[in-house]
DNA sequence: CAAACTATTCAGC
DNA sequence: GCTGAATAGTTTG
């Protein structure tokens, strides 16, 4: 676990629910705003992807990114995400 | 410590 | 819209 890496899950754990951040935004919080591979490189590794919801990270494009549980299910879990905070 | 790799982003055509 | 280059941190040897 490396400091910038805990930063970048403290931004990933920020984004509400429904929400959907770009990796250059997750960076930025982390402190290095063009360190947006760095993000992907520690998510990618991500130790612990089950509580870090990795699947509200996507391009600057609005565009969806890669996903470890492939972006399928990525795209599928954001459409539920979206669902649920509407019922909020 | 240095080299290689990466779930990205920007600029040029 | 697609291709090529670059930047910054992680990982591996």
């Amino acid at each position: 676990m490396t400091p910038f890496a805990k930063k970048v899950y403290r931004a990933v754990l920020s984004i509400p629910l429904g929400q959907t951040r770009t990796y250059k935004w997750v960076a930025r919080k982390s402190g290095s705003s063009s360190a947006y591979r760095a993000v992907g490189s520690i998510l990618k590794k991500n130790p612990y992807p089950l509580i870090i919801p990795c699947h509200r990270v996507i391009k600057n494009n609005n565009i969806l990114g890669e996903y470890s549980l492939g972006r399928n299910n990525k795209k599928r879990i954001l459409e539920l995400e979206k669902e649920i905070s509407r019922c909020l």
